[in-house]
DNA sequence: AACTTCGGACAGTAAACAGC
DNA sequence: CTGTTTACTGTCCGAAGTTG
């Protein structure tokens, strides 16, 4: 039996926003539907975010809305091939308390300089003769190709990516060098998590909850009955020096019993940043599994995704 | 029951192409 | 130059498997 998509169901996730069945090209981008939680929770407004919750594009009513997917998601629900929200940290984050550990994935760049051949014209009305050509060029033969144009791609590119964009080069700056290359498209401004992003020395002091303008994000959640008693840690555990260089939460677990101290409120926090944390998660003592939704997130470092669908949601477990 | 894993459909979009 | 088309890449649904 065919269950009903998600967002047709009744308490599904419920899009605000109606997409016209042709795409509309970068006005996507420009503005972002700010949806609301799927788990209920309220959308999050970040500082330059602009609230377009209400915005409704009254366009194919009887169309079943498409999936709405976010521009970015966070390792963590990346990983888990979950659903993730514009927010930081995301829901299920929250759900799971590794919201510390939740950051943006990096995504790889795109494969330049593949040769195509020519297009299929549309069908438009008085647009028969366009039609007819491409339809002729690209008829396909008895393999499926198209006929005059066997070599549909250029072989494999024969340079490798420079090494300011690989991602799994552990010096790699998301934010840095490899955002001027997709401009807003990569880490669009207002996507940009954590926009006072201070170059971290250690130890790190968090500035206290009244002066930080994410304390009123966390606040706001904490209103929704999320306890997160080591929220202020997201600060700390979001100003690594890169993503790809996993730390092991310090104080996540679902009984507190690594949280780490907690200066009464007002004052400022100093955390201590791991040494070398290269405890790997095959070092993790069975303890992990203590926490069951944690070791998701936690158990695995957070590994790009590989280059292919085929391969993204590959843990590094089954992978060895 | 809650959580994890994962195949694959779907969505978004950058880049090549086509036409003016 | 601009719009169209397509391929690439990421997101995440949903089913199956795993764990406690």
């Amino acid at each position: 039996m065919q269950s009903m998509p998600y967002y047709q169901q009744q308490q599904g996730y419920q899009p605000q926003v109606s997409y016209p069945a042709q795409p509309q090209g970068p006005t996507v981008l420009n503005n972002p539907p700010i949806l609301g939680h799927p788990s209920g929770l309220p959308p999050m407004q970040h500082p330059g975010i602009p609230d377009h919750s209400q915005q409704v594009m009254v366009v194919g009513a009887q169309q079943a809305p498409k999936r709405k997917q976010v521009k970015n998601a966070c390792t963590n629900c990346q990983k888990a091939c979950k659903k993730c929200d514009d927010a930081r940290p995301c829901p299920r984050c929250i759900k799971y308390g590794i919201a510390d550990t939740c950051v943006n994935s990096v995504r790889k760049e795109r494969k330049k300089g593949i040769k195509r051949g020519p297009y299929k014209r549309r069908q438009k009305t008085g647009d028969e003769k366009t039609r007819k050509n491409a339809a002729v060029v690209n008829a396909p033969d008895q393999t499926g190709q198209p006929a005059q144009y066997a070599p549909m791609r250029a072989p494999a590119l024969p340079f490798a990516y420079p090494s300011n964009l690989n991602q799994y080069n552990p010096h790699y700056d998301p934010y840095g060098q490899y955002s001027s290359y997709h401009k807003e498209q990569m880490m669009p401004q207002p996507y940009v998590v954590n926009p006072v992003y201070p170059p971290i020395g250690y130890p790190v002091i968090v500035p206290s909850a009244e002066n930080n303008n994410q304390q009123g994000h966390q606040q706001q959640q904490q209103q929704q009955g999320h306890q997160q008693p080591q929220y202020q840690h997201s600060n700390y555990m979001m100003h690594q020096a890169s993503p790809q260089q996993t730390h092991r939460p310090l104080m996540i677990n679902q009984h507190n019993e690594h949280v780490m101290h907690q200066s009464p409120a007002g004052s400022p926090q100093i955390y201590y940043q791991q040494a070398q944390s290269h405890q790997h998660q095959h070092s993790q003592p069975s303890s992990q599994r203590n926490s069951p939704h944690l070791s998701e997130a936690v158990k695995s470092e957070p590994v790009p995704s590989a280059s292919t669908s085929t391969n993204t949601t590959s843990s590094p477990d089954s992978g060895n």
